[in-house]
RNA sequence: GGUCCCAUCGUCUAGCGGUUAGGACAUCGGCCUCUCACGCCGGUAACGCGGGUUCGAUUCCCGCUGGGAUCGCCA
């Protein structure tokens, strides 16, 4: 392989066994990212070689999730490429060439052991020492014969020297190699393990940097020795320290959300999450908010950290949060595309007008699309939901009159903006000697059915004359019934 | 246990020999106020320990301690 003046090309390498992990999205962010920087390309590929566990169902749904974040791919199973195909159960013949490729130069051998034997040696032998490690004893090393028997393919490792790399976060790393065993490269079945697939399929892929989670830091070495023996290029490598839970362990499904499509339907919207993301393991001096564009100018290696950290939905919803406020983050056009299936998810109708007119005061204070939905849900109702502390608290028999009273009012209200109403009503009110905080919460239930809400103004204007004089009616009623 | 990796407020982090160790989240006060938010002001809070190197270490080196990853015919 020559030394490459092409553009950088890299990849993230999901296996459709689960949903797609958060953890994962981040691994694939940083890959986009340099990708994006660089003018490289970024690949998907589907590494799908544990028959036992892996479904198209599944590969659904992490290219939706995929789709979802606006990670968008160059190269992939769905779009196909010059490199495929991009689903390692369809490149069975390609592993099979360079398989033996390594059995005639002896990098690789037949190894007629069965699985059975070999876990029956371990547990041997942990038993015997629970902290010994158990290594493949090399019995069909330089085995000759070629019986008629199910085998498997293994490397012959090296039994000393070092390999050391560079890489991209932690800087040179230097490991032993008498540690190595003959790890399997294709199983009994012929379908090859994730070392050797890994690596064939990033070789014949073109990929010239391989951006992973740090879980595979300890993979590196016997993959370039792999490298070494099939006589290519090793590409660089950067790991990315881990994300661990409160606890500071590995992240799992224990662990709250870790499915990206738990977060979609929380009504996050992607770029706060990817926002998050980033700054866990990546920093660009104090700031913390980065659109996505941004990000793809400022992104880079050097400024990645090492060390692992624990993942924080408290920081998570700032971080969303910003995201939802600022306007320069997200417009109100996006906002209104992210919130409405969240309003529409409740059964109601969505009236777009006031929709828009409702956003200036929604966006600071939904933390989430669901929770704004949820906050807006009266709008879009003949009566709102009450919530029964509140119309408990407030809408009793003494309020009764003032809501008729305010009702008739508003029914005569000049103007029905903010500023005139609250002008006018605050004269009302200073006229029959009432405060505004001794009004205000039943009025705000009566309109909301809540005892919070924006500013009272703000949603009488937005619910318009009809339905504020009708709530208000209606309201009062409900405050002379709670009598009884 | 072997191997690899890591180490600044509770959390995410800035710092790349000399700083009152900065920011953000969280937390605690306060302001604003028709409620809730938003916003604003302020406080508490960190360099794991021990040796070096140096005029001077959070920063460089070594050891210790602590934490994590991994030891499969999973990826």
């Amino acid at each position: 392989m020559t030394e490459g003046t092409s553009r950088p090309r890299v990849r993230f390498a999901p296996s459709p066994t689960g949903y797609l992990h958060i953890g994962g999205v981040r691994t694939a962010l940083f890959n986009w990212l340099y990708a994006k920087k660089s003018g490289g390309a970024f690949i998907l590929r589907i590494e799908d070689t544990d028959q036992e566990r892996s479904t198209p169902e599944n590969e659904r749904i992490i290219l939706d999730s995929m789709r979802w974040l606006g990670l968008d791919w160059a190269e992939g199973p769905d779009v196909g490429g010059p490199h495929g195909p991009y689903r390692q159960m369809e490149r069975l013949g390609i592993y099979q060439e360079f398989v033996e490729k390594l059995i005639k130069s002896k990098a690789a051998y037949r190894c007629y052991c069965t699985k059975e034997d070999l876990d029956a040696q371990r547990e041997a032998l942990k038993k015997q020492d629970p902290k010994a490690q158990f290594r493949y004893p090399g019995t069909c090393r330089d085995r000759t014969d070629h019986p008629d028997l199910p085998f498997v393919i293994r490397f012959r490792a090296p039994s000393s020297g070092v390999v050391t790399y560079r890489d991209k976060v932690f800087g040179e790393v230097t490991t032993p190699l008498n540690t190595l065993q003959d790890a399997v490269l294709v199983r009994k079945d012929g379908i090859p393990l994730y070392n050797l697939g890994a690596v064939v399929d990033d070789i014949t892929m073109g990929i010239t940097l391989v951006a992973r989670g740090r879980d595979h830091m300890i993979n590196t070495p016997p993959q370039i020795l792999l490298y070494e023996a099939l006589g290519a290029k090793v590409p660089e490598f950067a790991h990315l320290p881990m994300m661990l839970n409160q606890k500071g362990e590995k992240l799992s499904k224990r662990d709250g959300a870790v499915s990206v499509t738990e977060y979609r339907d929380m009504g996050i919207p992607p770029a706060g999450l990817l926002n998050y993301l980033v700054r866990f393991g990546w920093s660009y001096g104090d700031q913390e908010i980065f659109s996505l564009p941004d990000l793809t100018q400022k992104f880079d290696w050097e400024r990645c950290g090492k060390g692992d950290g624990k993942f924080d939905t408290k920081k998570l919803a700032a971080v969303v949060f910003e995201h939802l406020k600022q306007k320069d983050l997200m417009s109100d056009e996006a906002y209104i595309t992210g919130v409405r299936p969240f309003i529409e998810a409740r059964g109601l109708r969505v009236d777009d007008d006031k929709l828009v007119r409702a956003l200036p005061l929604y966006r600071e204070r939904g933390q989430t699309w669901v929770e704004a939905a949820d906050l807006m849900d009266y709008l879009f109702r003949d009566t709102p939901v009450f919530d029964e502390k509140a119309s408990k608290k407030f809408l009793v028999p003494a309020k009764a009159p003032i809501l008729e009273d305010v009702a008739g009012w508003f029914a005569a209200a000049p103007d029905f903006t903010p500023a005139k109403l609250e002008e006018g009503f605050t004269a009302f009110i200073a006229e029959r000697s009432l405060e505004m905080k001794d009004v205000a919460q039943p009025v705000r239930v009566a309109l909301t059915g809540r005892s919070a809400s924006p500013g009272l103004f703000d949603v009488a204007a937005l619910l318009g004359r009809d339905a504020v004089v009708e709530r208000l009616k209606r309201a009062a009623k409900t405050a002379e019934a709670s009598a009884t």
